[in-house]
DNA sequence: AAGTGGTCTAGACCACGGT
DNA sequence: CCGTGGTCTAGACCACTTT
């Protein structure tokens, strides 16, 4: 913490950014302590109070986790799925449903004016578009059609994605070291167009749920955008602010 | 900061609560300085930076603003249409569009188990039930039906709800000291009775954005049922995280 | 007992806005 | 110039978990 640091930004703050750039390069894995706060001040050249700042910053970004008496650990990455949790309609209180994620496919196209604006590219930029089906409890409840660009993300394969236990969160961090968050979110009531609606096993037209969201890197511009179709006739989309 | 206070909870939440409550109190108005650091410090007996924390939780919390070199100042209130925006579907960063209340009458029934549950009622109890309408560019764009306790919030008239520049929100906080947050929101797709879809001039049946959300005071149990029926030909519904 | 995070304190200095 | 909030530091003690 020292030198070639921007000095208009506060010492906690670049503190912050380094932490969250180790963090994302991989240096600890899961369920592996981070070192103490006194060791990172150490490190840093900070004060204790000046490391606890920085930390406590990303535990409330979450991006860790700090448990007293047991330490500091890299926070899970949330699933594909995103915050959104999905329940009864008209319930709050209870737990959130279990959603199955089944990769359809990659494809390429060019980006059209609205995603460009929207991820800050040039129109007829290349994108990778990947395809998700949800289902829940065997039955399909919601589509995903997720751009992002193909120059950025290049050699971004099919296989890799397909694997069930894999995720695209996963992929974009381990192998370009971006830790996506949502940006901002966006609902509307929309027909489905004839794919969608064959996917979810409805008629083409039905009204579905709309939830355009926009994700990327934290304190960073948006680099993923995902078009969500979602039937709601037993489900809710749930946030908690 | 001493006595009465339960001294399991750490002194800045104790400060914190009790600054929460002054401000509900109405201790200080709109454009008012709240007491330095230091002089609240002093007051509540405890050292500057344990007042600054208390304070910097409340700042997070919506509750206040702080401006360096001016001071500290209790935030204004979100109106009744609350956090989310309303802005052109697929554009992320252009401003929201104004919408204007319309208040359309209060009448009383009895609460049924869904509603009941949620606020922490028994089955049956008496209900105020606050209909709102809101425009954009003067045409009908969603509808709200508010539903609270009659007996915690006894008195409740039409008069003040009339108002043009009233809010319900303003309501609850100097009439009962109750500064409301949204707790949680859940989305879907409904199709519009009859009488939310003769207020917004479309065709009964038609899908709508039916957004229901759950509101009460910060760190308390919630105490506001709202179910809001939105058009969303034009407009997307839009949440930052 | 040792190590972790969580709280509380005291003091210093900086950045900003108004006098 | 003063008063405000914002940052940084240093040290002490507490609460919790593990050894």
């Amino acid at each position: 913490m020292n030198a070639n640091a921007i000095s208009k930004e506060p010492l906690y703050r670049q503190a912050k950014a380094h932490l969250l750039q180790r963090v994302c390069a991989g240096e600890w894995g899961e369920s592996e302590m981070l070192p103490s706060e006194w060791d990172l001040a150490a490190e840093l050249g900070v004060s204790q109070g000046t490391a606890r700042k920085a930390l406590a910053e990303l535990v409330a970004d979450g991006v860790l986790l700090r448990l007293q008496g047991k330490g500091t650990f890299v926070a899970p990455l949330p699933g594909d799925w995103g915050g959104g949790a999905v329940v009864m309609p008209g319930v709050f209180g209870g737990p959130a449903d279990v959603l199955v994620r089944e990769f359809l496919g990659v494809s390429r196209l060019s980006a059209g004016e609205e995603v460009a604006s929207a991820l800050l590219l040039r129109r007829g930029a290349p994108l990778f578009r990947v395809r998700l089906l949800w289902r829940h409890q065997g039955l399909p409840v919601a589509t995903d059609e997720i751009l992002l660009s193909a120059e950025r993300f290049d050699d971004l394969d099919a296989r890799a994605l397909r694997a069930r236990s894999a995720s695209l969160h996963e992929l974009l961090l381990r192998r370009y070291g971006v830790r996506v968050h949502v940006h901002a979110e966006q609902f509307r009531v929309e027909h489905l167009p004839r794919e969608e609606a064959a996917l979810l096993s409805v008629e083409p037209g039905r009204a579905a749920l709309s939830v355009l969201s926009l994700s990327g890197p934290l304190m960073g511009d948006a680099v993923l955008w995902r078009q969500r179709y979602c039937l709601t006739d037993a489900l809710a989309y749930t946030v908690m602010p």
